[in-house]
RNA sequence: AGGGGCGUGGCGCAGUCCGGUUAGCGCACUUGGUUUGGGACCAAGGGGUCGUAGGUUCGAAUCCUAUCGCCCCUACCA
């Protein structure tokens, strides 16, 4: 099987497709813009679920599903909501086919059509705001913290697999609080939550900030995000939480009573990452011999390759090492296949980003050692077969922390600072990455500079130093700097 | 929306200009054997309505007409 991958260098965005493809990551479908995600791709993402699922119960979030469907009239509730999605809506508008009168196939039943139209759900606010509706009456019924893993469906022009599909799955949290203090904090609370699994799962490191008004989620009151930096230097948004006022609950009714037997409006949060997340780490580890997976988030951690001589006898040492690692609760893979030799292996599961392959062979047997290689800085060693699990357990922590170094150190060595626009389009164009500047907080500045460079405002970052300046397009007064990139 | 390109086994392609045996090649697949410490080799096999529909012709992957689909560039875009 020859596996060979267009080299990042040389085309980054075919080495991105070559990966998704060779690593068995996801394949086109019959529809344009839908993804197939395969059982290694999905693997991937069942982990990153399990994890984020287990966070979100810990802060007391329970999961609910609500319906595919939506009737279009609720998208028009909120104004600034619609214009958002309006145009990139799937719509429903018929329930049933009929033989075609002019030969074989099917065609749309005209007389089956909808009386009102249903919209694919781009996202949930609206049907599930509409539900809120009818659970909330009383201050004692919040706060309401609920989570959905679903499919969405946006009707892309231009995708590309997991960073920008027609159909992706997510989560979208949505909850409902009895004060606007509470709601700012939920949002809060979950972007950290973004953060910290972000980089201590996918060892991404990120920048957490606030969207510009121009940038924001159609409907919030303000949205903050995890900005992560890829490896061609551009921005990924890589998990949004959204702080939405009561724009929702006033465009549905959603009034409770509060202690004071007064009628008021709840304050709501939505929040959400996707499947995106999986283009994310392959943007952010993977080189140029396939992907390379976090130990946290691989589905195979540590792969056993017998190396086969005639009359040897490995495959039982080799099912010893395997038990002794699962009882680590590591996942363990061991490739008996006969049909592949060892080279091929090596490169395949390299291809795969499994993060540590053993080898084992006579010469091992005989010398009571194993050799071990590390996937993220392709290292071999030998390791002794005695105690071997915990070395290897050891190893896995090691190539967790150093992916997330290793990327950290990347973003900073890309991250840069400008004062001039001048000096903006230099870096842009010579360098890349991030840039951070002053600027005056009007949108009027931020679409001049996107027009200008094609480089959008990312966040307006929430930690670091802050400190005063001028405006890099308009000289105006800016009360800190902020992040901008060409952008995913 | 404008411009360009492509539809031939699972994948990548040749053949089309200039119609003519049984539509070919590489990879992948199946079986057997020799191999196995960085992508093995030999042998034998299986698999194709040439996107679809019509037309010209003794004869069409090849020529003509229509139609469908996909990709790329430009434009647009949470």
């Amino acid at each position: 099987m020859a596996k060979e991958i267009t080299d990042r260098s040389e085309d980054y965005s075919q080495w991105y497709l070559d990966i998704v493809k060779k690593a068995g990551l996801a394949d086109n479908s019959a529809v344009r813009g839908c993804m197939v995600i395969k059982p290694y791709g999905f693997a991937i993402w069942e982990k990153m679920q399990r994890q984020l699922d287990d966070m979100f119960k810990a802060t007391g979030h329970v999961n609910a599903y609500f319906p595919l469907l939506i009737p279009k009239s609720f998208l028009s509730k909120e104004a600034e909501h619609v214009e958002g999605f309006a145009k990139e809506c799937a719509v429903v508008t018929h329930h049933r086919l009929m033989d075609d009168p002019d030969g074989s196939g099917v065609i749309v039943d005209p007389s089956a059509k909808l009386e009102e139209e249903l919209i694919i759900r781009p996202t949930s606010e609206t049907i599930i705001w509409n539900t809120y509706r009818d659970w909330i009456q009383s201050y004692r019924d919040l706060p309401l913290l609920i989570n959905q893993w679903a499919n969405v469906m946006r009707w892309e022009m231009r995708t590309r697999p997991f960073l920008r599909t027609a159909e992706f799955l997510w989560q979208e949290g949505h909850t409902a609080h009895s004060t606007k203090k509470e709601a700012i904090e939920e949002s809060r609370l979950i972007h950290d939550l973004y953060a910290d699994f972000a980089e201590n799962h996918m060892a991404m490191p990120v920048i957490k900030g606030a969207k510009s008004a121009n940038e924001r989620f159609a409907g919030a009151v303000d949205t903050y995000t995890i900005e992560a930096m890829m490896q061609d230097g551009k921005a990924l948004q890589a998990g949004t939480s959204h702080f939405l006022g009561q724009n929702f609950a006033k465009a549905f009714d959603v009034k409770f009573l509060n202690e004071g037997n007064k009628e008021e409006f709840v304050w709501a949060t939505s929040w959400g990452v996707s499947t995106r997340l999986i283009g994310g780490l392959i943007m952010t580890h993977s080189d140029d011999e396939g992907l390379v997976l976090p130990p946290k988030l691989a589905p195979i951690q540590v792969v056993i390759i017998p190396i086969p001589k005639p009359n040897s006898v490995l495959k039982e040492e080799c099912n010893k090492i395997k038990q002794e690692l699962e009882e680590l609760g590591l996942s363990v893979k061991v490739d008996f296949d006969k049909k592949k030799r060892p080279g091929f292996k090596f490169a395949e599961y390299e291809m795969l980003g499994v993060p540590v392959r053993i080898g084992l062979g006579a010469r091992d047997l005989e010398n009571n050692q194993v050799e071990v290689a590390r996937r993220d800085t392709k290292e071999k060693s030998n390791y002794n077969r005695e105690g071997l699990g915990q070395q290897i357990k050891q190893l896995l922590e090691e190539i967790q922390d150093n992916l997330l170094r290793r990327a950290k150190a990347f973003r900073s060595d890309n991250t840069h600072e400008a004062t001039t626009m001048e000096e903006f389009e230099e870096i842009l164009d010579q360098k890349g990455g991030f840039i951070m500047a002053h600027w005056d907080g009007t949108t009027a500045s931020e679409l001049a500079i996107k027009e200008k460079t094609k480089a959008t405002l990312r966040c307006i970052p929430i930690e670091g130093e802050k400190s005063e300046g001028k405006c890099i397009y308009s000289g105006e007064k800016s009360l800190q700097k902020v992040l901008f990139a060409r952008a995913y």
